[in-house]
This record gives C-alpha cells, structure tokens and sequence, in this order.
DNA sequence: GTAAACCTTGGAGTCGACTCCAAGGTCAAG
DNA sequence: CTTGACCTTGGAGTCGACTCCAAGGTTTAC
C-alpha cells in the first residue's frame, strides 16, 4: 500500500508542507500520483524523512542533505563526502562552542555587576562595560 | 562639528546603511538635518552604535537592545532589566553548549567511521547511523 | 446527499538584520 | 561646468526552512 502525504508527514514527525517542501527541493523524489493526482508514497519514505531530520539535528543544511542524498541515490558511497561534511560540521562546532564560553563568562560578569552610586558620569555599570567593549573593538 | 552618516557608520564599524536601519527601528533618535536634508549626528552617536554592536556580540537581539536603550534613555537605570536579559542569555548560551557538546560527540563518532563492507543492506555506516537515529527519535 | 477531512497548486508571509537598487539631489575639486 | 563622491527615499532582495492561504477537487462516513 501507498502512503498519502500526510501519513508520510505524520510517520516522520513533520507537516505535509514539509514534506511537499522536500519534493520542491529536490531531496525526496516526485512520488507516483493516483488518479485524482494524490502523491502515492513508497513505505520507506518516512525513513527517507527522518534521515533528513536526523541529518538536520546534526546541523547540517538541506542543501547538504541534498548533497548526500543525490551522491546515495546515484549508488556511489558518500562516506568520504559525509566524512568531510561532519568534519567541517565539527570544526563549525568547536569554534561555536570557543566563543559561546568565551562570551558566557563576559556575560555571567556582567550579571555580578551591581547598580548603585555610578561614577562613569549617566552611563551604569553594565552599559558601560558593552560601550568599552565596543570602544576596544574599533579603536 | 557634526557628522554624516558614513562617518558615524565608519566610526562604528557598520555601513551607512545599517545606521539608517537602526534609526529606522528605533535604536538611534532622528538626528537634525543639514538644509539639504543630511543627517548631522552627534559625535557621540558612534559609540552608542558601538554599544550596539557590543550588545549585539553578546547574542541580544536588536529588539532587546531597543529595549535597553529606550529605558536608558529615559533614564531609568536599566541594570535590573539588563540583568534579567543577560541571565536569559546565560541559559540560552549553557542550553546550546550542552547541545552542541552532544551533538560533537556523536558527530565525532560519525566520523571515525568507515566506510567498506556494508553488511547493513544498501546504506552506508554514516546513513545508517541517521537512519536509526531518526528511527529512534519517531519509532 | 452532504459534510468533514483530506488532497492539489501557486504564491505570499515569517523571522532577523541587514544589503542593494533606482532615481534623484548636493557638494567639493579641477 | 562637469565629474565623482557623497546624500536622500522607498522598496525589493537575501538566507533558511518552512508555514499559511485561497480556491478548488476527492474521498469517506453517515
């Protein structure tokens, strides 16, 4: 039996329009049509979905997954060009990561400033510390 | 002496534009004009630019750093409400940490993988490994 | 036979922070 | 007096991944 577009959409845990988007995108293929034009899905659709979600909470971009998707489709073994892509996904990471440290202990000093009795003229202190921190960066 | 919004823009470290866009939305007040119709900013409009762009580094939103600006302005000390969005932060930035140390993880596994032999059908160790994952998430 | 719940399409709208464009006005230098 | 570098405005375009809509056709249940 065939799947309807929402049946594909509810097994894989998108919309229909997610999915009639995935057929616009070239990564799921255009599906059989019934009689009246109903898209008539394989059962293994929905796997085909969740993979592009699963890839999707990996960080990659559809457009990615497209990538990967076509090189699998075509038959050829896309581990090195998936290699590459979660290796550059990886590397995207850690700098992520070095800067939100970085920035969350700017942050949590700031939250320990307290408000009282400023002496920088009509700045306070935490406006002061993001305008010193804009002043270092351009001058 | 006052100065021109490319001035202002290039002492801030943003294009003309961008300046526009924030006076458009509220961040900069609507500076005098010159009889020809040119803005003539203050000289102390880059550095609230600058604290924009700093506000801005530290992952707030334009919308929140309008907010910001606005009570200062009024010249209510803000640090109360500035401590409340910087807390928000914090957890947005440990929430994301903790996502992406996960995400590294299995990504990193990802990549150890190899590719010969498939002894799992007609997908690759990487697919599979989404597969399931995907599988797992829905199933 | 009719109402509800699906399906189709194309196209517009969303969010965020701009950027780019066109079509014109202004100003300083040579 | 012209060239070129600025300025003005409003509005459209960008990216990403959808969502929502209208206006119609179909299928299913009662």
């Amino acid at each position: 039996m065939s799947l309807r577009v929402s049946q594909v959409a509810e097994q894989a845990g998108v919309s229909p329009d997610a999915v009639r988007f995935y057929e616009k995108e070239g990564l799921l293929p255009q599906p059989p049509r019934s009689p009246a034009g109903y898209r008539e899905y394989d059962p293994t659709v929905p796997q085909r979905v969740r993979f592009i979600k699963g890839a999707q909470e990996m960080g990659l971009k559809l457009a990615e997954i497209g990538e990967l998707l076509e090189i699998q489709d075509r038959g050829a073994c896309p581990c090195g060009h998936t290699k590459t892509l979660v290796e550059r996904r990886i590397a995207e990471i850690d700098a992520e990561m070095a800067r939100l440290s970085g920035l969350r202990v700017e942050l949590a000093e700031m939250a320990k400033l307290e408000c009282p009795a400023t002496d920088q003229g009509d700045l306070w202190p935490c406006e002061v510390t993001f305008i010193k921190r804009g002043g270092e960066r351009v001058g």
